[in-house]
DNA sequence: TTGAAAGCGTTACCAA
DNA sequence: TTGGTAACGCTTTCAA
């Protein structure tokens, strides 16, 4: 177990040397003479030293880590949202710790215990209270994501208000459905609140009466499964549902089936994020696509430097857009569909990484072909 | 933003005592009297002082933290483990720190580093090697959670060969089914070695031929989509699969579905973990059950009790219970269905807690509920 | 009951 | 090029 530690002393000790020049061997900084160096090395390597992180984090001021701060990780979203942020992480050397307040009720005091054991804090928009938030900035940087802070706190977030007017506008106007439902929480998270916000935007622009108040749902699959027993088991369902993330929407494309309501014959289902499966199911998911990698890398970029205590710039609010992804769900016909200014349509079915042009290199295209012999997750 | 941090000897001189009365009145230790004690509390309070971790660290030779090692976040069951881990770490008040390696080639060195931020690590089968899984035993001390370590080390996994062994018997003994196929890529984790496994025992004790070579694929439900278009679109595609886990067989059923195949008349479909979908999903999957909170409570356990350098009990191998759950997925009919000895079944359609008898409080039942004003996840 | 001082393991400054 | 030593912020003896 717990083997008996050697510290610099030791090693000094033991190479003939004096703490400092170990720490400068150590550290590969200072001038040292090759001779020295060697003994020096040799001596670390003999014994497998290695400084020790809280001294070393002590007399640095800093710990060498950042914290990630989610309210929970279900779903691919957030696991994409974790490797990019670690993707940039790892250029400086800095380790990412992830927090999962969950729904504990004394979550905000974990993030602040957190704040206390990192350099540097990313908060996922929603997680904790605006107070806190604040009370945050006072001990480390904080960078809000996937949502907004406070006044002059920096954020990075996904355009959800326009895609969201967008894709509801596309429904109404080109598909001219009508008693639209919102499924989803809008007090849930700022993207959700985003979602709602230009679902009703649509209406109003198009003169439309206000939506009725949204289904409030989880984010969950099986949140879309209860929300399509809901509404399909009214008197009058409705034609078409826009749902605040994919998952709800794959759950109620599930729960429809279950009854043997069409979609979108029956029922229109639309969904938002784009994740792997959206492009997958039949019919496949009309949905809006957000830059969760970039996301997560942008965020990651702006902690890491406030963290290494370099002046943030005067980048406040970042916001990065989105797109439109017209697929089959919403009524659309297969190859070629009917679609707004911004919507790109499906060029073949079923690769989602074809299905419309990409910045970025899409990781989720490699996950998907199994490759022999490779590690895959979990 | 980072304030003037305060130290202790900041407060001491406000309160007019020495270092050390302050560390006594802040930590609840020793002898104070109450006068004294009370115009400290008073600095400490007024001056919003906490002490320094890293001090605090050095000083005691401990962290304060434990170590969470995952390949990767996806789906219901990792952020089921997630939760019932810090469950049992808030006890002791220990935090959490989650570690994803995903598939990066340097993640065992991540690993390594990681143990020198912590006072122990719980590392999930299969995300490192057994020589790193020595390395870092030397370092802090690691309990396997879902798979086995090198002898000696103690882990905590569920029971699969067995489980995996019934139901593969289920459908080849009273379905009369044959060619089944397995998917998933025993490489992939130690819980799918022992499917793989149980999948193999079950056709050897039957007396049946081996079954051919599983189709490697990932855990993620994309997986299993592409799963099916590769066993569909086969001269004979099989009659059933036994997949990995719930996600690959949910991805199975949407694959299925688009190409009209009906599951369970022309294909047979389980899955394995009994996740919320698994109920709400028509056919419903017959799958296997696993305590998945339990598995992460006791690895907690285990692993707090080591860390706060209690001599390990004699505790060595873990080995939780598992439930076969039948389902329609299988081909069973829908309310009473035959079943194995172990099976339980069904009793309502489609409520994934009293579908079968669980032993212990199943938080998915609170969640799919959407409480007005909770906070949900994300 | 209180305080002075010695660590904890590292880095970094200042002399030598 | 090296070594001595003072931090870093805290806890914890040991005396008073």
């Amino acid at each position: 177990m717990g083997s008996d530690r050697l510290t610099v002393r030791e090693i000094a000790r033991l190479a003939g040397v004096s703490v400092a020049t170990v720490s400068r061997v150590s550290n590969g900084v200072g001038q040292v003479s090759e001779e020295t160096r060697r003994r020096v090395q040799r001596a670390i390597e003999e014994h497998g030293y290695r400084p020790d992180h809280l001294g070393r984090a002590l007399a640095a001021g800093r710990h060498g880590a950042v914290g990630l701060v989610f309210p929970g990780l279900s779903g691919p979203y957030f696991s994409e949202l974790i490797q990019g942020f670690e993707a940039e992480a790892v250029h400086t050397r800095t380790s990412v710790h992830i927090l999962c307040t969950h729904l504990r009720d004394d979550s905000d005091a974990e993030v602040v215990e957190m704040a206390r054991r990192v350099d540097g804090l990313a908060v996922f928009g929603g997680t904790v209270s605006p107070d806190t938030l604040r009370e945050l900035a006072k001990l480390v940087p904080v960078v809000v994501l996937a949502g907004e802070g406070p006044p002059g706190m920096p954020s990075v977030r996904a355009e959800n208000v326009a895609a969201a007017t967008a894709l509801t506008r596309h429904l109404l106007a080109d598909h001219g459905l009508r008693g639209l439902v919102f499924v989803g929480d809008p007090r849930n998270s700022p993207d959700v609140t985003g979602r709602w916000e230009g679902f009703r935007a649509a209406h109003r622009q198009l003169g439309l009466p206000a939506p009725r108040a949204p289904l409030r749902v989880g984010l969950e699959q099986h949140d879309g499964v209860f929300a399509a027993e809901q509404l399909l088991s009214r008197a009058a369902p409705p034609r078409g549902v826009v749902c605040a993330n994919d998952e709800t929407a794959l759950g109620m494309l599930v729960g429809a089936a279950a009854r043997g309501v069409r979609v979108p014959a029956d029922l229109v289902v639309t969904g938002f994020d784009d994740i792997p499966m959206a492009a997958l199911v039949s019919p496949a998911l009309t949905t809006v696509r957000q830059p969760v990698r970039e996301l997560a890398g942008r965020t990651a970029r702006l902690l890491l430097r406030a963290a290494a205590g370099e002046a943030g710039g005067p980048d406040a609010a970042l916001v990065l857009p989105t797109d439109l992804v017209v697929r089959r769900s919403c009524g659309c016909p297969a190859p070629t569909g009917a679609g707004t200014a911004t919507a790109r349509r499906p060029a073949t079915g079923h690769r989602p990484t074809t299905d419309h042009t990409t910045t970025e290199h899409d990781p989720t295209a490699a996950g998907r072909r199994p490759a022999a012999g490779a590690r895959s997750t979990r």
